[in-house]
DNA sequence: TAGATTGTTAATCGATTAACAATC
DNA sequence: TAGATTGTTAATCGATTAACAATC
């Protein structure tokens, strides 16, 4: 009864792998073991065959995984094998960006509205979407069979916007407002947010500068040794 | 000499917790709590101060810390406390779309310049970039001291652009593009992946309604009373 | 001083990986 | 059968959190 709780990490891992599966299948690979996937991912080997292991077992012993076997049994695991509707809130540079962005489509992923607080872009249209008014939210999430709602609004309205979706019946948001969010147990909600990769980034440069110009002074010469990978 | 390694993790919260004092201090608030600053992030309270531990001490016992100080403290480790510039390889809707992200700029971090293969879109303005023919690449890197690649291409011709711009002498990638690269080890990459994401949200969800279907069909109605957060 | 909250240790928890029996 | 690779266990590694002495 008590099902064991599969974390988030291997979720996230099982879309890689189906991902570099299509793209296999795509080059007519028919055959794969977990190593050469494994390659292809930047993982282990093992942690493959683990994260499998928590929905069956897909694989052939001392053959690998059929590559379209594996990747139609991960799409139904990740219900990639229908369509999604998502709901933009927020339409500005990078809301009418995911609004075109072709790649989701390819996906199953649908956007069916957006919403904007700005009478100025309100009626207008951006790919095959005519942008709402974020006053006819419910309204619209329900007509339109909106699913997901996709937040690229500011940090100031973010918090809201998400209460009135909840409201209004959502399930899972995707939040790329620079704001953490508060929803009940029973909506899920996944951040996006280069801003703080770019910190980390930032960070790990000049940390390794600071480290080479620590060993320099005590080694001259020594960090000019580059190496090829 | 040997210096603790210093998760990846950590860093990403210390710019979560840089990002939320600026809020703070904005709202004139003074002095905080690890507790409450927890709160605001989402986070453990003990691991605010774990984190935090890795690089000094910077609260006052039995007050908390005052959000100024801490704020400027982090913004050094981080090294916020200077201007990044990017590159933008790729202007695609996303790519144009970070070019004119604006809150990129109050953070420090520039856009000075901007890479396309389409002749039809080199020499045109987007922001206040002219996007330059991807065949420059190392001239222009070199000429406009770009420190960071942002990638935003396609997958197919991501894993080469890296190759150029770590010739280039780059240090730090950005990348958009749904594939693992390959990078040497004094070189840093941080992936952004937003249908990911999404794979992620869908999962979830319909794993929760699995379950909640389940059980309504051994406890009918148990699902239905459902509880404000 | 009494109350509050940090900095830090130690315990817990969970995720990764090596190793190998099972088996194609 | 011999060789290869999975599925799974057990060991390792690392990150989170509770607890509390230090101290403002």
């Amino acid at each position: 009864m008590k099902s064991v709780k599969i974390p988030s990490i291997t979720i996230y891992r099982l879309s890689v792998y189906a991902r570099n599966l299509a793209y296999l299948d795509k080059k007519n690979v028919e055959v794969i073991s977990s190593e050469h996937l494994a390659d292809i991912c930047g993982i282990n080997p093992a942690q493959i065959r683990k994260d499998l292991a928590y929905f069956g077992e897909f694989g052939v012993r001392g053959v690998g995984y059929y590559v379209k076997d594996l990747l139609y049994q991960l799409q139904k695991i990740l219900r990639q094998d229908r369509q999604w509707h998502l709901g933009l809130i927020g339409v500005g540079n990078l809301g009418a960006a995911l609004l075109q962005h072709t790649h989701f489509l390819k996906q199953g992923y649908v956007f069916v509205a957006a919403f904007e607080k700005d009478e100025q872009k309100i009626g207008k249209r951006v790919g095959n979407i005519i942008i709402s008014d974020i006053r006819n939210l419910e309204d619209v999430t329900k007509k339109t069979g909106m699913e997901i709602g996709v937040i690229a609004t500011g940090r100031s309205s973010a918090q809201e916007i998400v209460d009135r979706l909840v409201d209004a019946g959502i399930k899972g948001i995707l939040n790329f407002a620079p704001i953490q969010l508060q929803v009940p147990e029973n909506v899920f909600i996944e951040y996006v947010d280069f801003t703080i990769k770019l910190d980390v980034l930032c960070y790990r440069i000049s940390s390794n500068e600071r480290e080479r110009s620590k060993l320099n002074s005590i080694f001259p010469k020594a960090g000019s040794n580059d190496k090829k990978y």
